[in-house]
DNA sequence: TGTTAATCGAGACGGTACGTCTAGTCTTGGC
DNA sequence: GCCAAGACTAGACGTACCGTCTCGATTAACA
């Protein structure tokens, strides 16, 4: 599905049915194929159309710039996962645990590691690709998490008055920035620790 | 003061006295303009030669890469800042609202926000220059910050047990990931509410 | 015309109709201007480009090196010149000494001398633009000098059985030597003497 | 033996016994092993420095330019053939043979081809590295021939008033010019030919 | 014999140009 | 009118050398 200004919906697209959906898709993919393998510093309009079989006007003419064709690249591939739920076992502390192991686990992982680290220094560069990321990436995610702490609140676990935006950037944003800057190692000991600062301060 | 492993200390360094000063201060303050002028992604290392007066190869056989120059270009200004030290009011959460809130005004300032950006792009980047940025800039500032922490602790307003590392992090990294990724608005109330909630959780 | 191998022959080309005349007529008519006014050995591909209003790549693409490019342009000039004829007053003796006296004229025109020199080194260091010199630059008018010692040997004035081919080295080296090494001053009454020394040489 | 303006003679030389022989030597050896692996026009000064073990300023101190050095490093070769004398059996015919054949066949031989082509690049285009060419090689040589046509002209095998030098231009101009541009085959019988034809036009 | 000044190896310096790569635009011809 | 293809202007990349300029460290002549 479009994402940049140039094909903002399917439902606005300019002109519906004369775009290549062949083009499309081996744009994208020769995107991650590319970023995978030379990462993205390295990654070019150049080789992105060279790999696609696409002329590079193709490229040009449905996006903004290399960022945001990477966008694309890696949003099609959160796609589908619209319905994000959390597990709720009833016990908020071991629930965010869960969670937070899994996010430590995917940022070990390098074939995910790469193209998301890409993804956020293109985002940290450019504010249109921010907004985007925030309201087609974080967004769900982040609402869904958000009514996890609410399940919490009506539990009782956490107080009633809790800033929620505030608690998810609490749990969140610390594990974030050791993985970006790499500033200590991230393990899954690091993420019950932090839950568990982070539940002390939200409890009632 | 050096940076880069080709010139990894003045009493180290290769040919002592060998290096000229006066292109290695004009390559720094050259670059300190550009990125202002044109932003880090439209800074060249020809410019930076032509700018400085200076031949490309000087730049190239003293630093790894255009985010080297950049770091050092930037190190360069905070360094004399070795003896950090927070203020020390005996009232921690009022001084870590006061420090807080400066951090918040820092990032609100154009000047100083491109370059820091720029920078934390780079590091994301670049594991080496990562392990530099702990090393020379990030090191001091938060030795100090843990320093009023344990005052903080000595003074009982903080749990004796308390992992300072982690609450460094719990208390800047939501204002740092705000900021980087431009999530949400970063106002002196948000950095209040973020020190209220974090020494929530540090209370004995 | 094209010379290179890249673009051989207008009705071989490559990608018909898809190279830009205008550029290679700039190309070649920046060459030209460069070479008389800075000489061959500081005429370098960066000025001929930015002198034509081209980019650098338009001349790799379509030339192997700074000395085809010489070589084209100053082809270019001779061409059109293919019926060479030269003057046939019945007396062999006379024909020549004026086509040698006209040669020592040239060689004595600055003008043409630097051009002509530069293409004359660049072709001895060169095998594949020698070929390229003997087949578009000498053969034709070496068949028309030819032409006229045919002409002189229908006339008797020449044996019938001479070896052309060496009939012209023994003309035109000696002068070409002493222009090419500044061996000796190139005089019109030398092209006299060589004349009648070659003459007797030839004679039946 | 010094050949450039700036040592001119060994007994003119400005500061005796200071400059250092053995990097003179080791110079002059370097430039002709350079010459023979990479080409000249491959050849730069900072190589033959380093593969002397010699600092730059040691090479422009004492040469003016890379043509000097390779004419220097190549003439050092030919010196002590002072004394040259052409054989002289009484027959002019078979002796000038005999000379041209020896000349095509050093033409022939890679490995004094590839300097011998250089160092005519670089006279050709270097007025003052010509005056040197002439008097220190070439002058030598050709009073050597013409010493052989002399003793042809008492035997009353040329003509009493030969102009010996325009003799000597057409037995070796044509031969050197099918050299140096590679128009023709160089052959023994070429040889044979040429010094027939050039006797006849100068036979009394 | 010790002084002193030129030469030496070394290599950093400001530069120019190289030949390659990519950006982003434009043009052609096929579908 | 979109598409693949690819030529175009523009300009940065990182490398190679240029010729000049310090640096000490020899080193040879003279004092």
């Amino acid at each position: 599905m479009p994402t940049t200004p140039q094909r903002p919906d399917p439902r606005t697209r300019p002109n519906p049915g004369r775009r290549s959906e062949r083009s499309r898709a081996a744009i994208l993919r020769a995107t991650r194929e590319l970023v995978s393998e030379v990462g993205y510093p390295r990654l070019s309009i150049e080789a992105i159309a060279a790999r696609a079989g696409v002329g590079k006007q193709t490229i040009y003419r449905w996006w903004r710039s290399k960022g945001a064709v990477v966008f694309d690249a890696f949003l099609a591939l959160s796609e589908g996962a619209d319905g994000v739920v959390l597990p709720d076992t009833g016990d908020i502390e071991a629930d965010l645990k869960e969670v937070l192991r899994a996010t430590v686990a995917e940022f070990a992982d390098p074939v995910f590691e790469a193209p998301i680290r890409a993804l956020n220094m293109e985002v940290a560069g450019d504010p249109e690709l921010a907004a985007q990321y925030r309201e087609r990436l974080a967004a769900p995610v982040d609402e869904a998490k958000k009514e996890r702490l609410r399940s919490a609140q009506r539990a009782g676990q956490i107080r009633a008055d809790a800033d929620l935006d505030l608690a998810l950037e609490l749990l969140y944003a610390p594990l974030y920035q050791r993985w970006l800057l790499r500033s200590a190692p991230l393990t899954p000991e690091y993420a019950d620790a932090l839950v568990e600062h982070v539940l002390r301060a939200l409890r009632p």
